[in-house]
DNA sequence: AACAAGTGTAGAATTGCTTCTACAATTAAT
DNA sequence: ATTAATTGTAGAAGCAATTCTACACTTGTT
């Protein structure tokens, strides 16, 4: 039995002056926690496969792995490894999703410094972290499932096909990153435009620029 | 006359994370330095106001304030102030933009803990830190004499162009408007596209956003 | 005045994208 | 429990966009 705080942590972000703080808070609570650290979802993996981690604080803006697919693909090496979502995306577009795809938290990159401390902490401790706003949401979703952003009527996999398409990656090139077919990605992105009633790029960009 | 490592920082990003950990590398290089924060624009511009400061980090990704204008604007208050930016842009295309803006330095937030360093020592000690990458740019950009705003370079036809294209304006809606084959309008877009060093639409509503 | 570079235009061939249709697997609704 | 809608996937045919090439006309350079 290990003693109470020598937890182990794996930081993935991209950003290693992100990694550094996070590393900080992570040691001002834990102080003798044991810290790894990935700046890609490979290396991410690779720790994953070799280390018994606590707890994975993940940024999910990788270049190499940007999906809600990772979750699952990390819980299928180590299931009892918790995650939290380190994330620059709004949290009422995404949280849930990521919730639902398994993790334990999901935290803004806004966010102060105390609420990540009280994420850390209260993932360790008692194994999940849900803000209020989510919390609210969940409830809102529960009882009137009208979603106030009309991002929020994208599916998973409409959503990973607008975030490529906003990054002016082309049809051909999202298809190969999501290993589909490119007519598949022809048909979501009729379907997203369908779902926003807009029919261009453009204005597909200005709805991400206002919603999230 | 105050002492030799006695400097003044602020550090401008709105991730709290992130001002933690540069201010952990400012106080690993200078050990009594005196650290402000700011996590939007208008605190920074206040802070600049009250305060004297040695060097600005700044990130440029503010909700309130994402432009170019925002170092001019900081320059005005306190024209002695050097700044870092400290962006997760491309470095190839915005970093002399901002160095031409007015900026002591520029740096990606992907570099590393060292790197990172060595722009805050550069800076402070010797007024600039330029990137032997961004120096060869600035060679080129002398050398060729391409203006400092990028959608200069373009023909008025081009920005034509541009504008329709940006506004979600299709090859064909562009040739109708314009009166020409849509052909001609793919020429134009490869013109334009070449000139301004990117391949797809939303690179180009991106340089519109930050140039005009 | 001569030459180079940039501008406005377009055709042929190729490549990329959309539309329409379809279907199995979920998920929601009655 | 049954029906209806949504989601993830894709093929065939057609339409749109790109590439490469070309050429006359303007502008800039020496």
């Amino acid at each position: 039995m290990k003693p109470a705080n020598n937890y182990t942590f794996l930081i993935a972000d991209d950003h290693s002056i992100v990694r550094q703080g996070i590393s900080l808070l992570i040691k001002e609570l834990f102080f003798n926690a044991k810290i790894y650290q990935a700046g890609n979802f490979k290396d991410t993996l690779s720790i994953i496969k070799e280390t018994k981690i606590d707890l994975l604080v993940l940024d999910i803006n990788f270049p190499d792995g940007n999906s809600l697919s990772i979750i699952p693909e990390t819980k299928a090496i180590q299931p009892e490894v918790k995650i939290l979502i380190f994330s620059a995306y709004d949290e009422d577009i995404y949280a849930l999703r990521y919730l639902n795809a398994g993790a334990s938290g999901y935290l803004n990159k806004g966010s102060s410094e105390d609420e990540m401390k009280n994420a850390l902490r209260s993932i360790i401790l008692s194994g999940k972290y849900i803000t209020q706003n989510i919390k609210d949401r969940i409830l809102d979703s529960y009882i009137s499932k009208k979603p106030i952003n009309p991002l929020e009527q994208l599916s998973n996999r409409e959503i990973e096909v607008a975030r490529l398409l906003i990054k002016g990656y082309g049809n051909m090139e999202i298809a190969e990153t999501l290993n589909v077919k490119k007519t598949t990605v022809s048909t979501f992105k009729n379907r997203i435009f369908e779902k926003l009633e807009i029919n261009n790029l453009a204005d597909l960009i200005d709805f991400f620029n206002l919603y999230s």
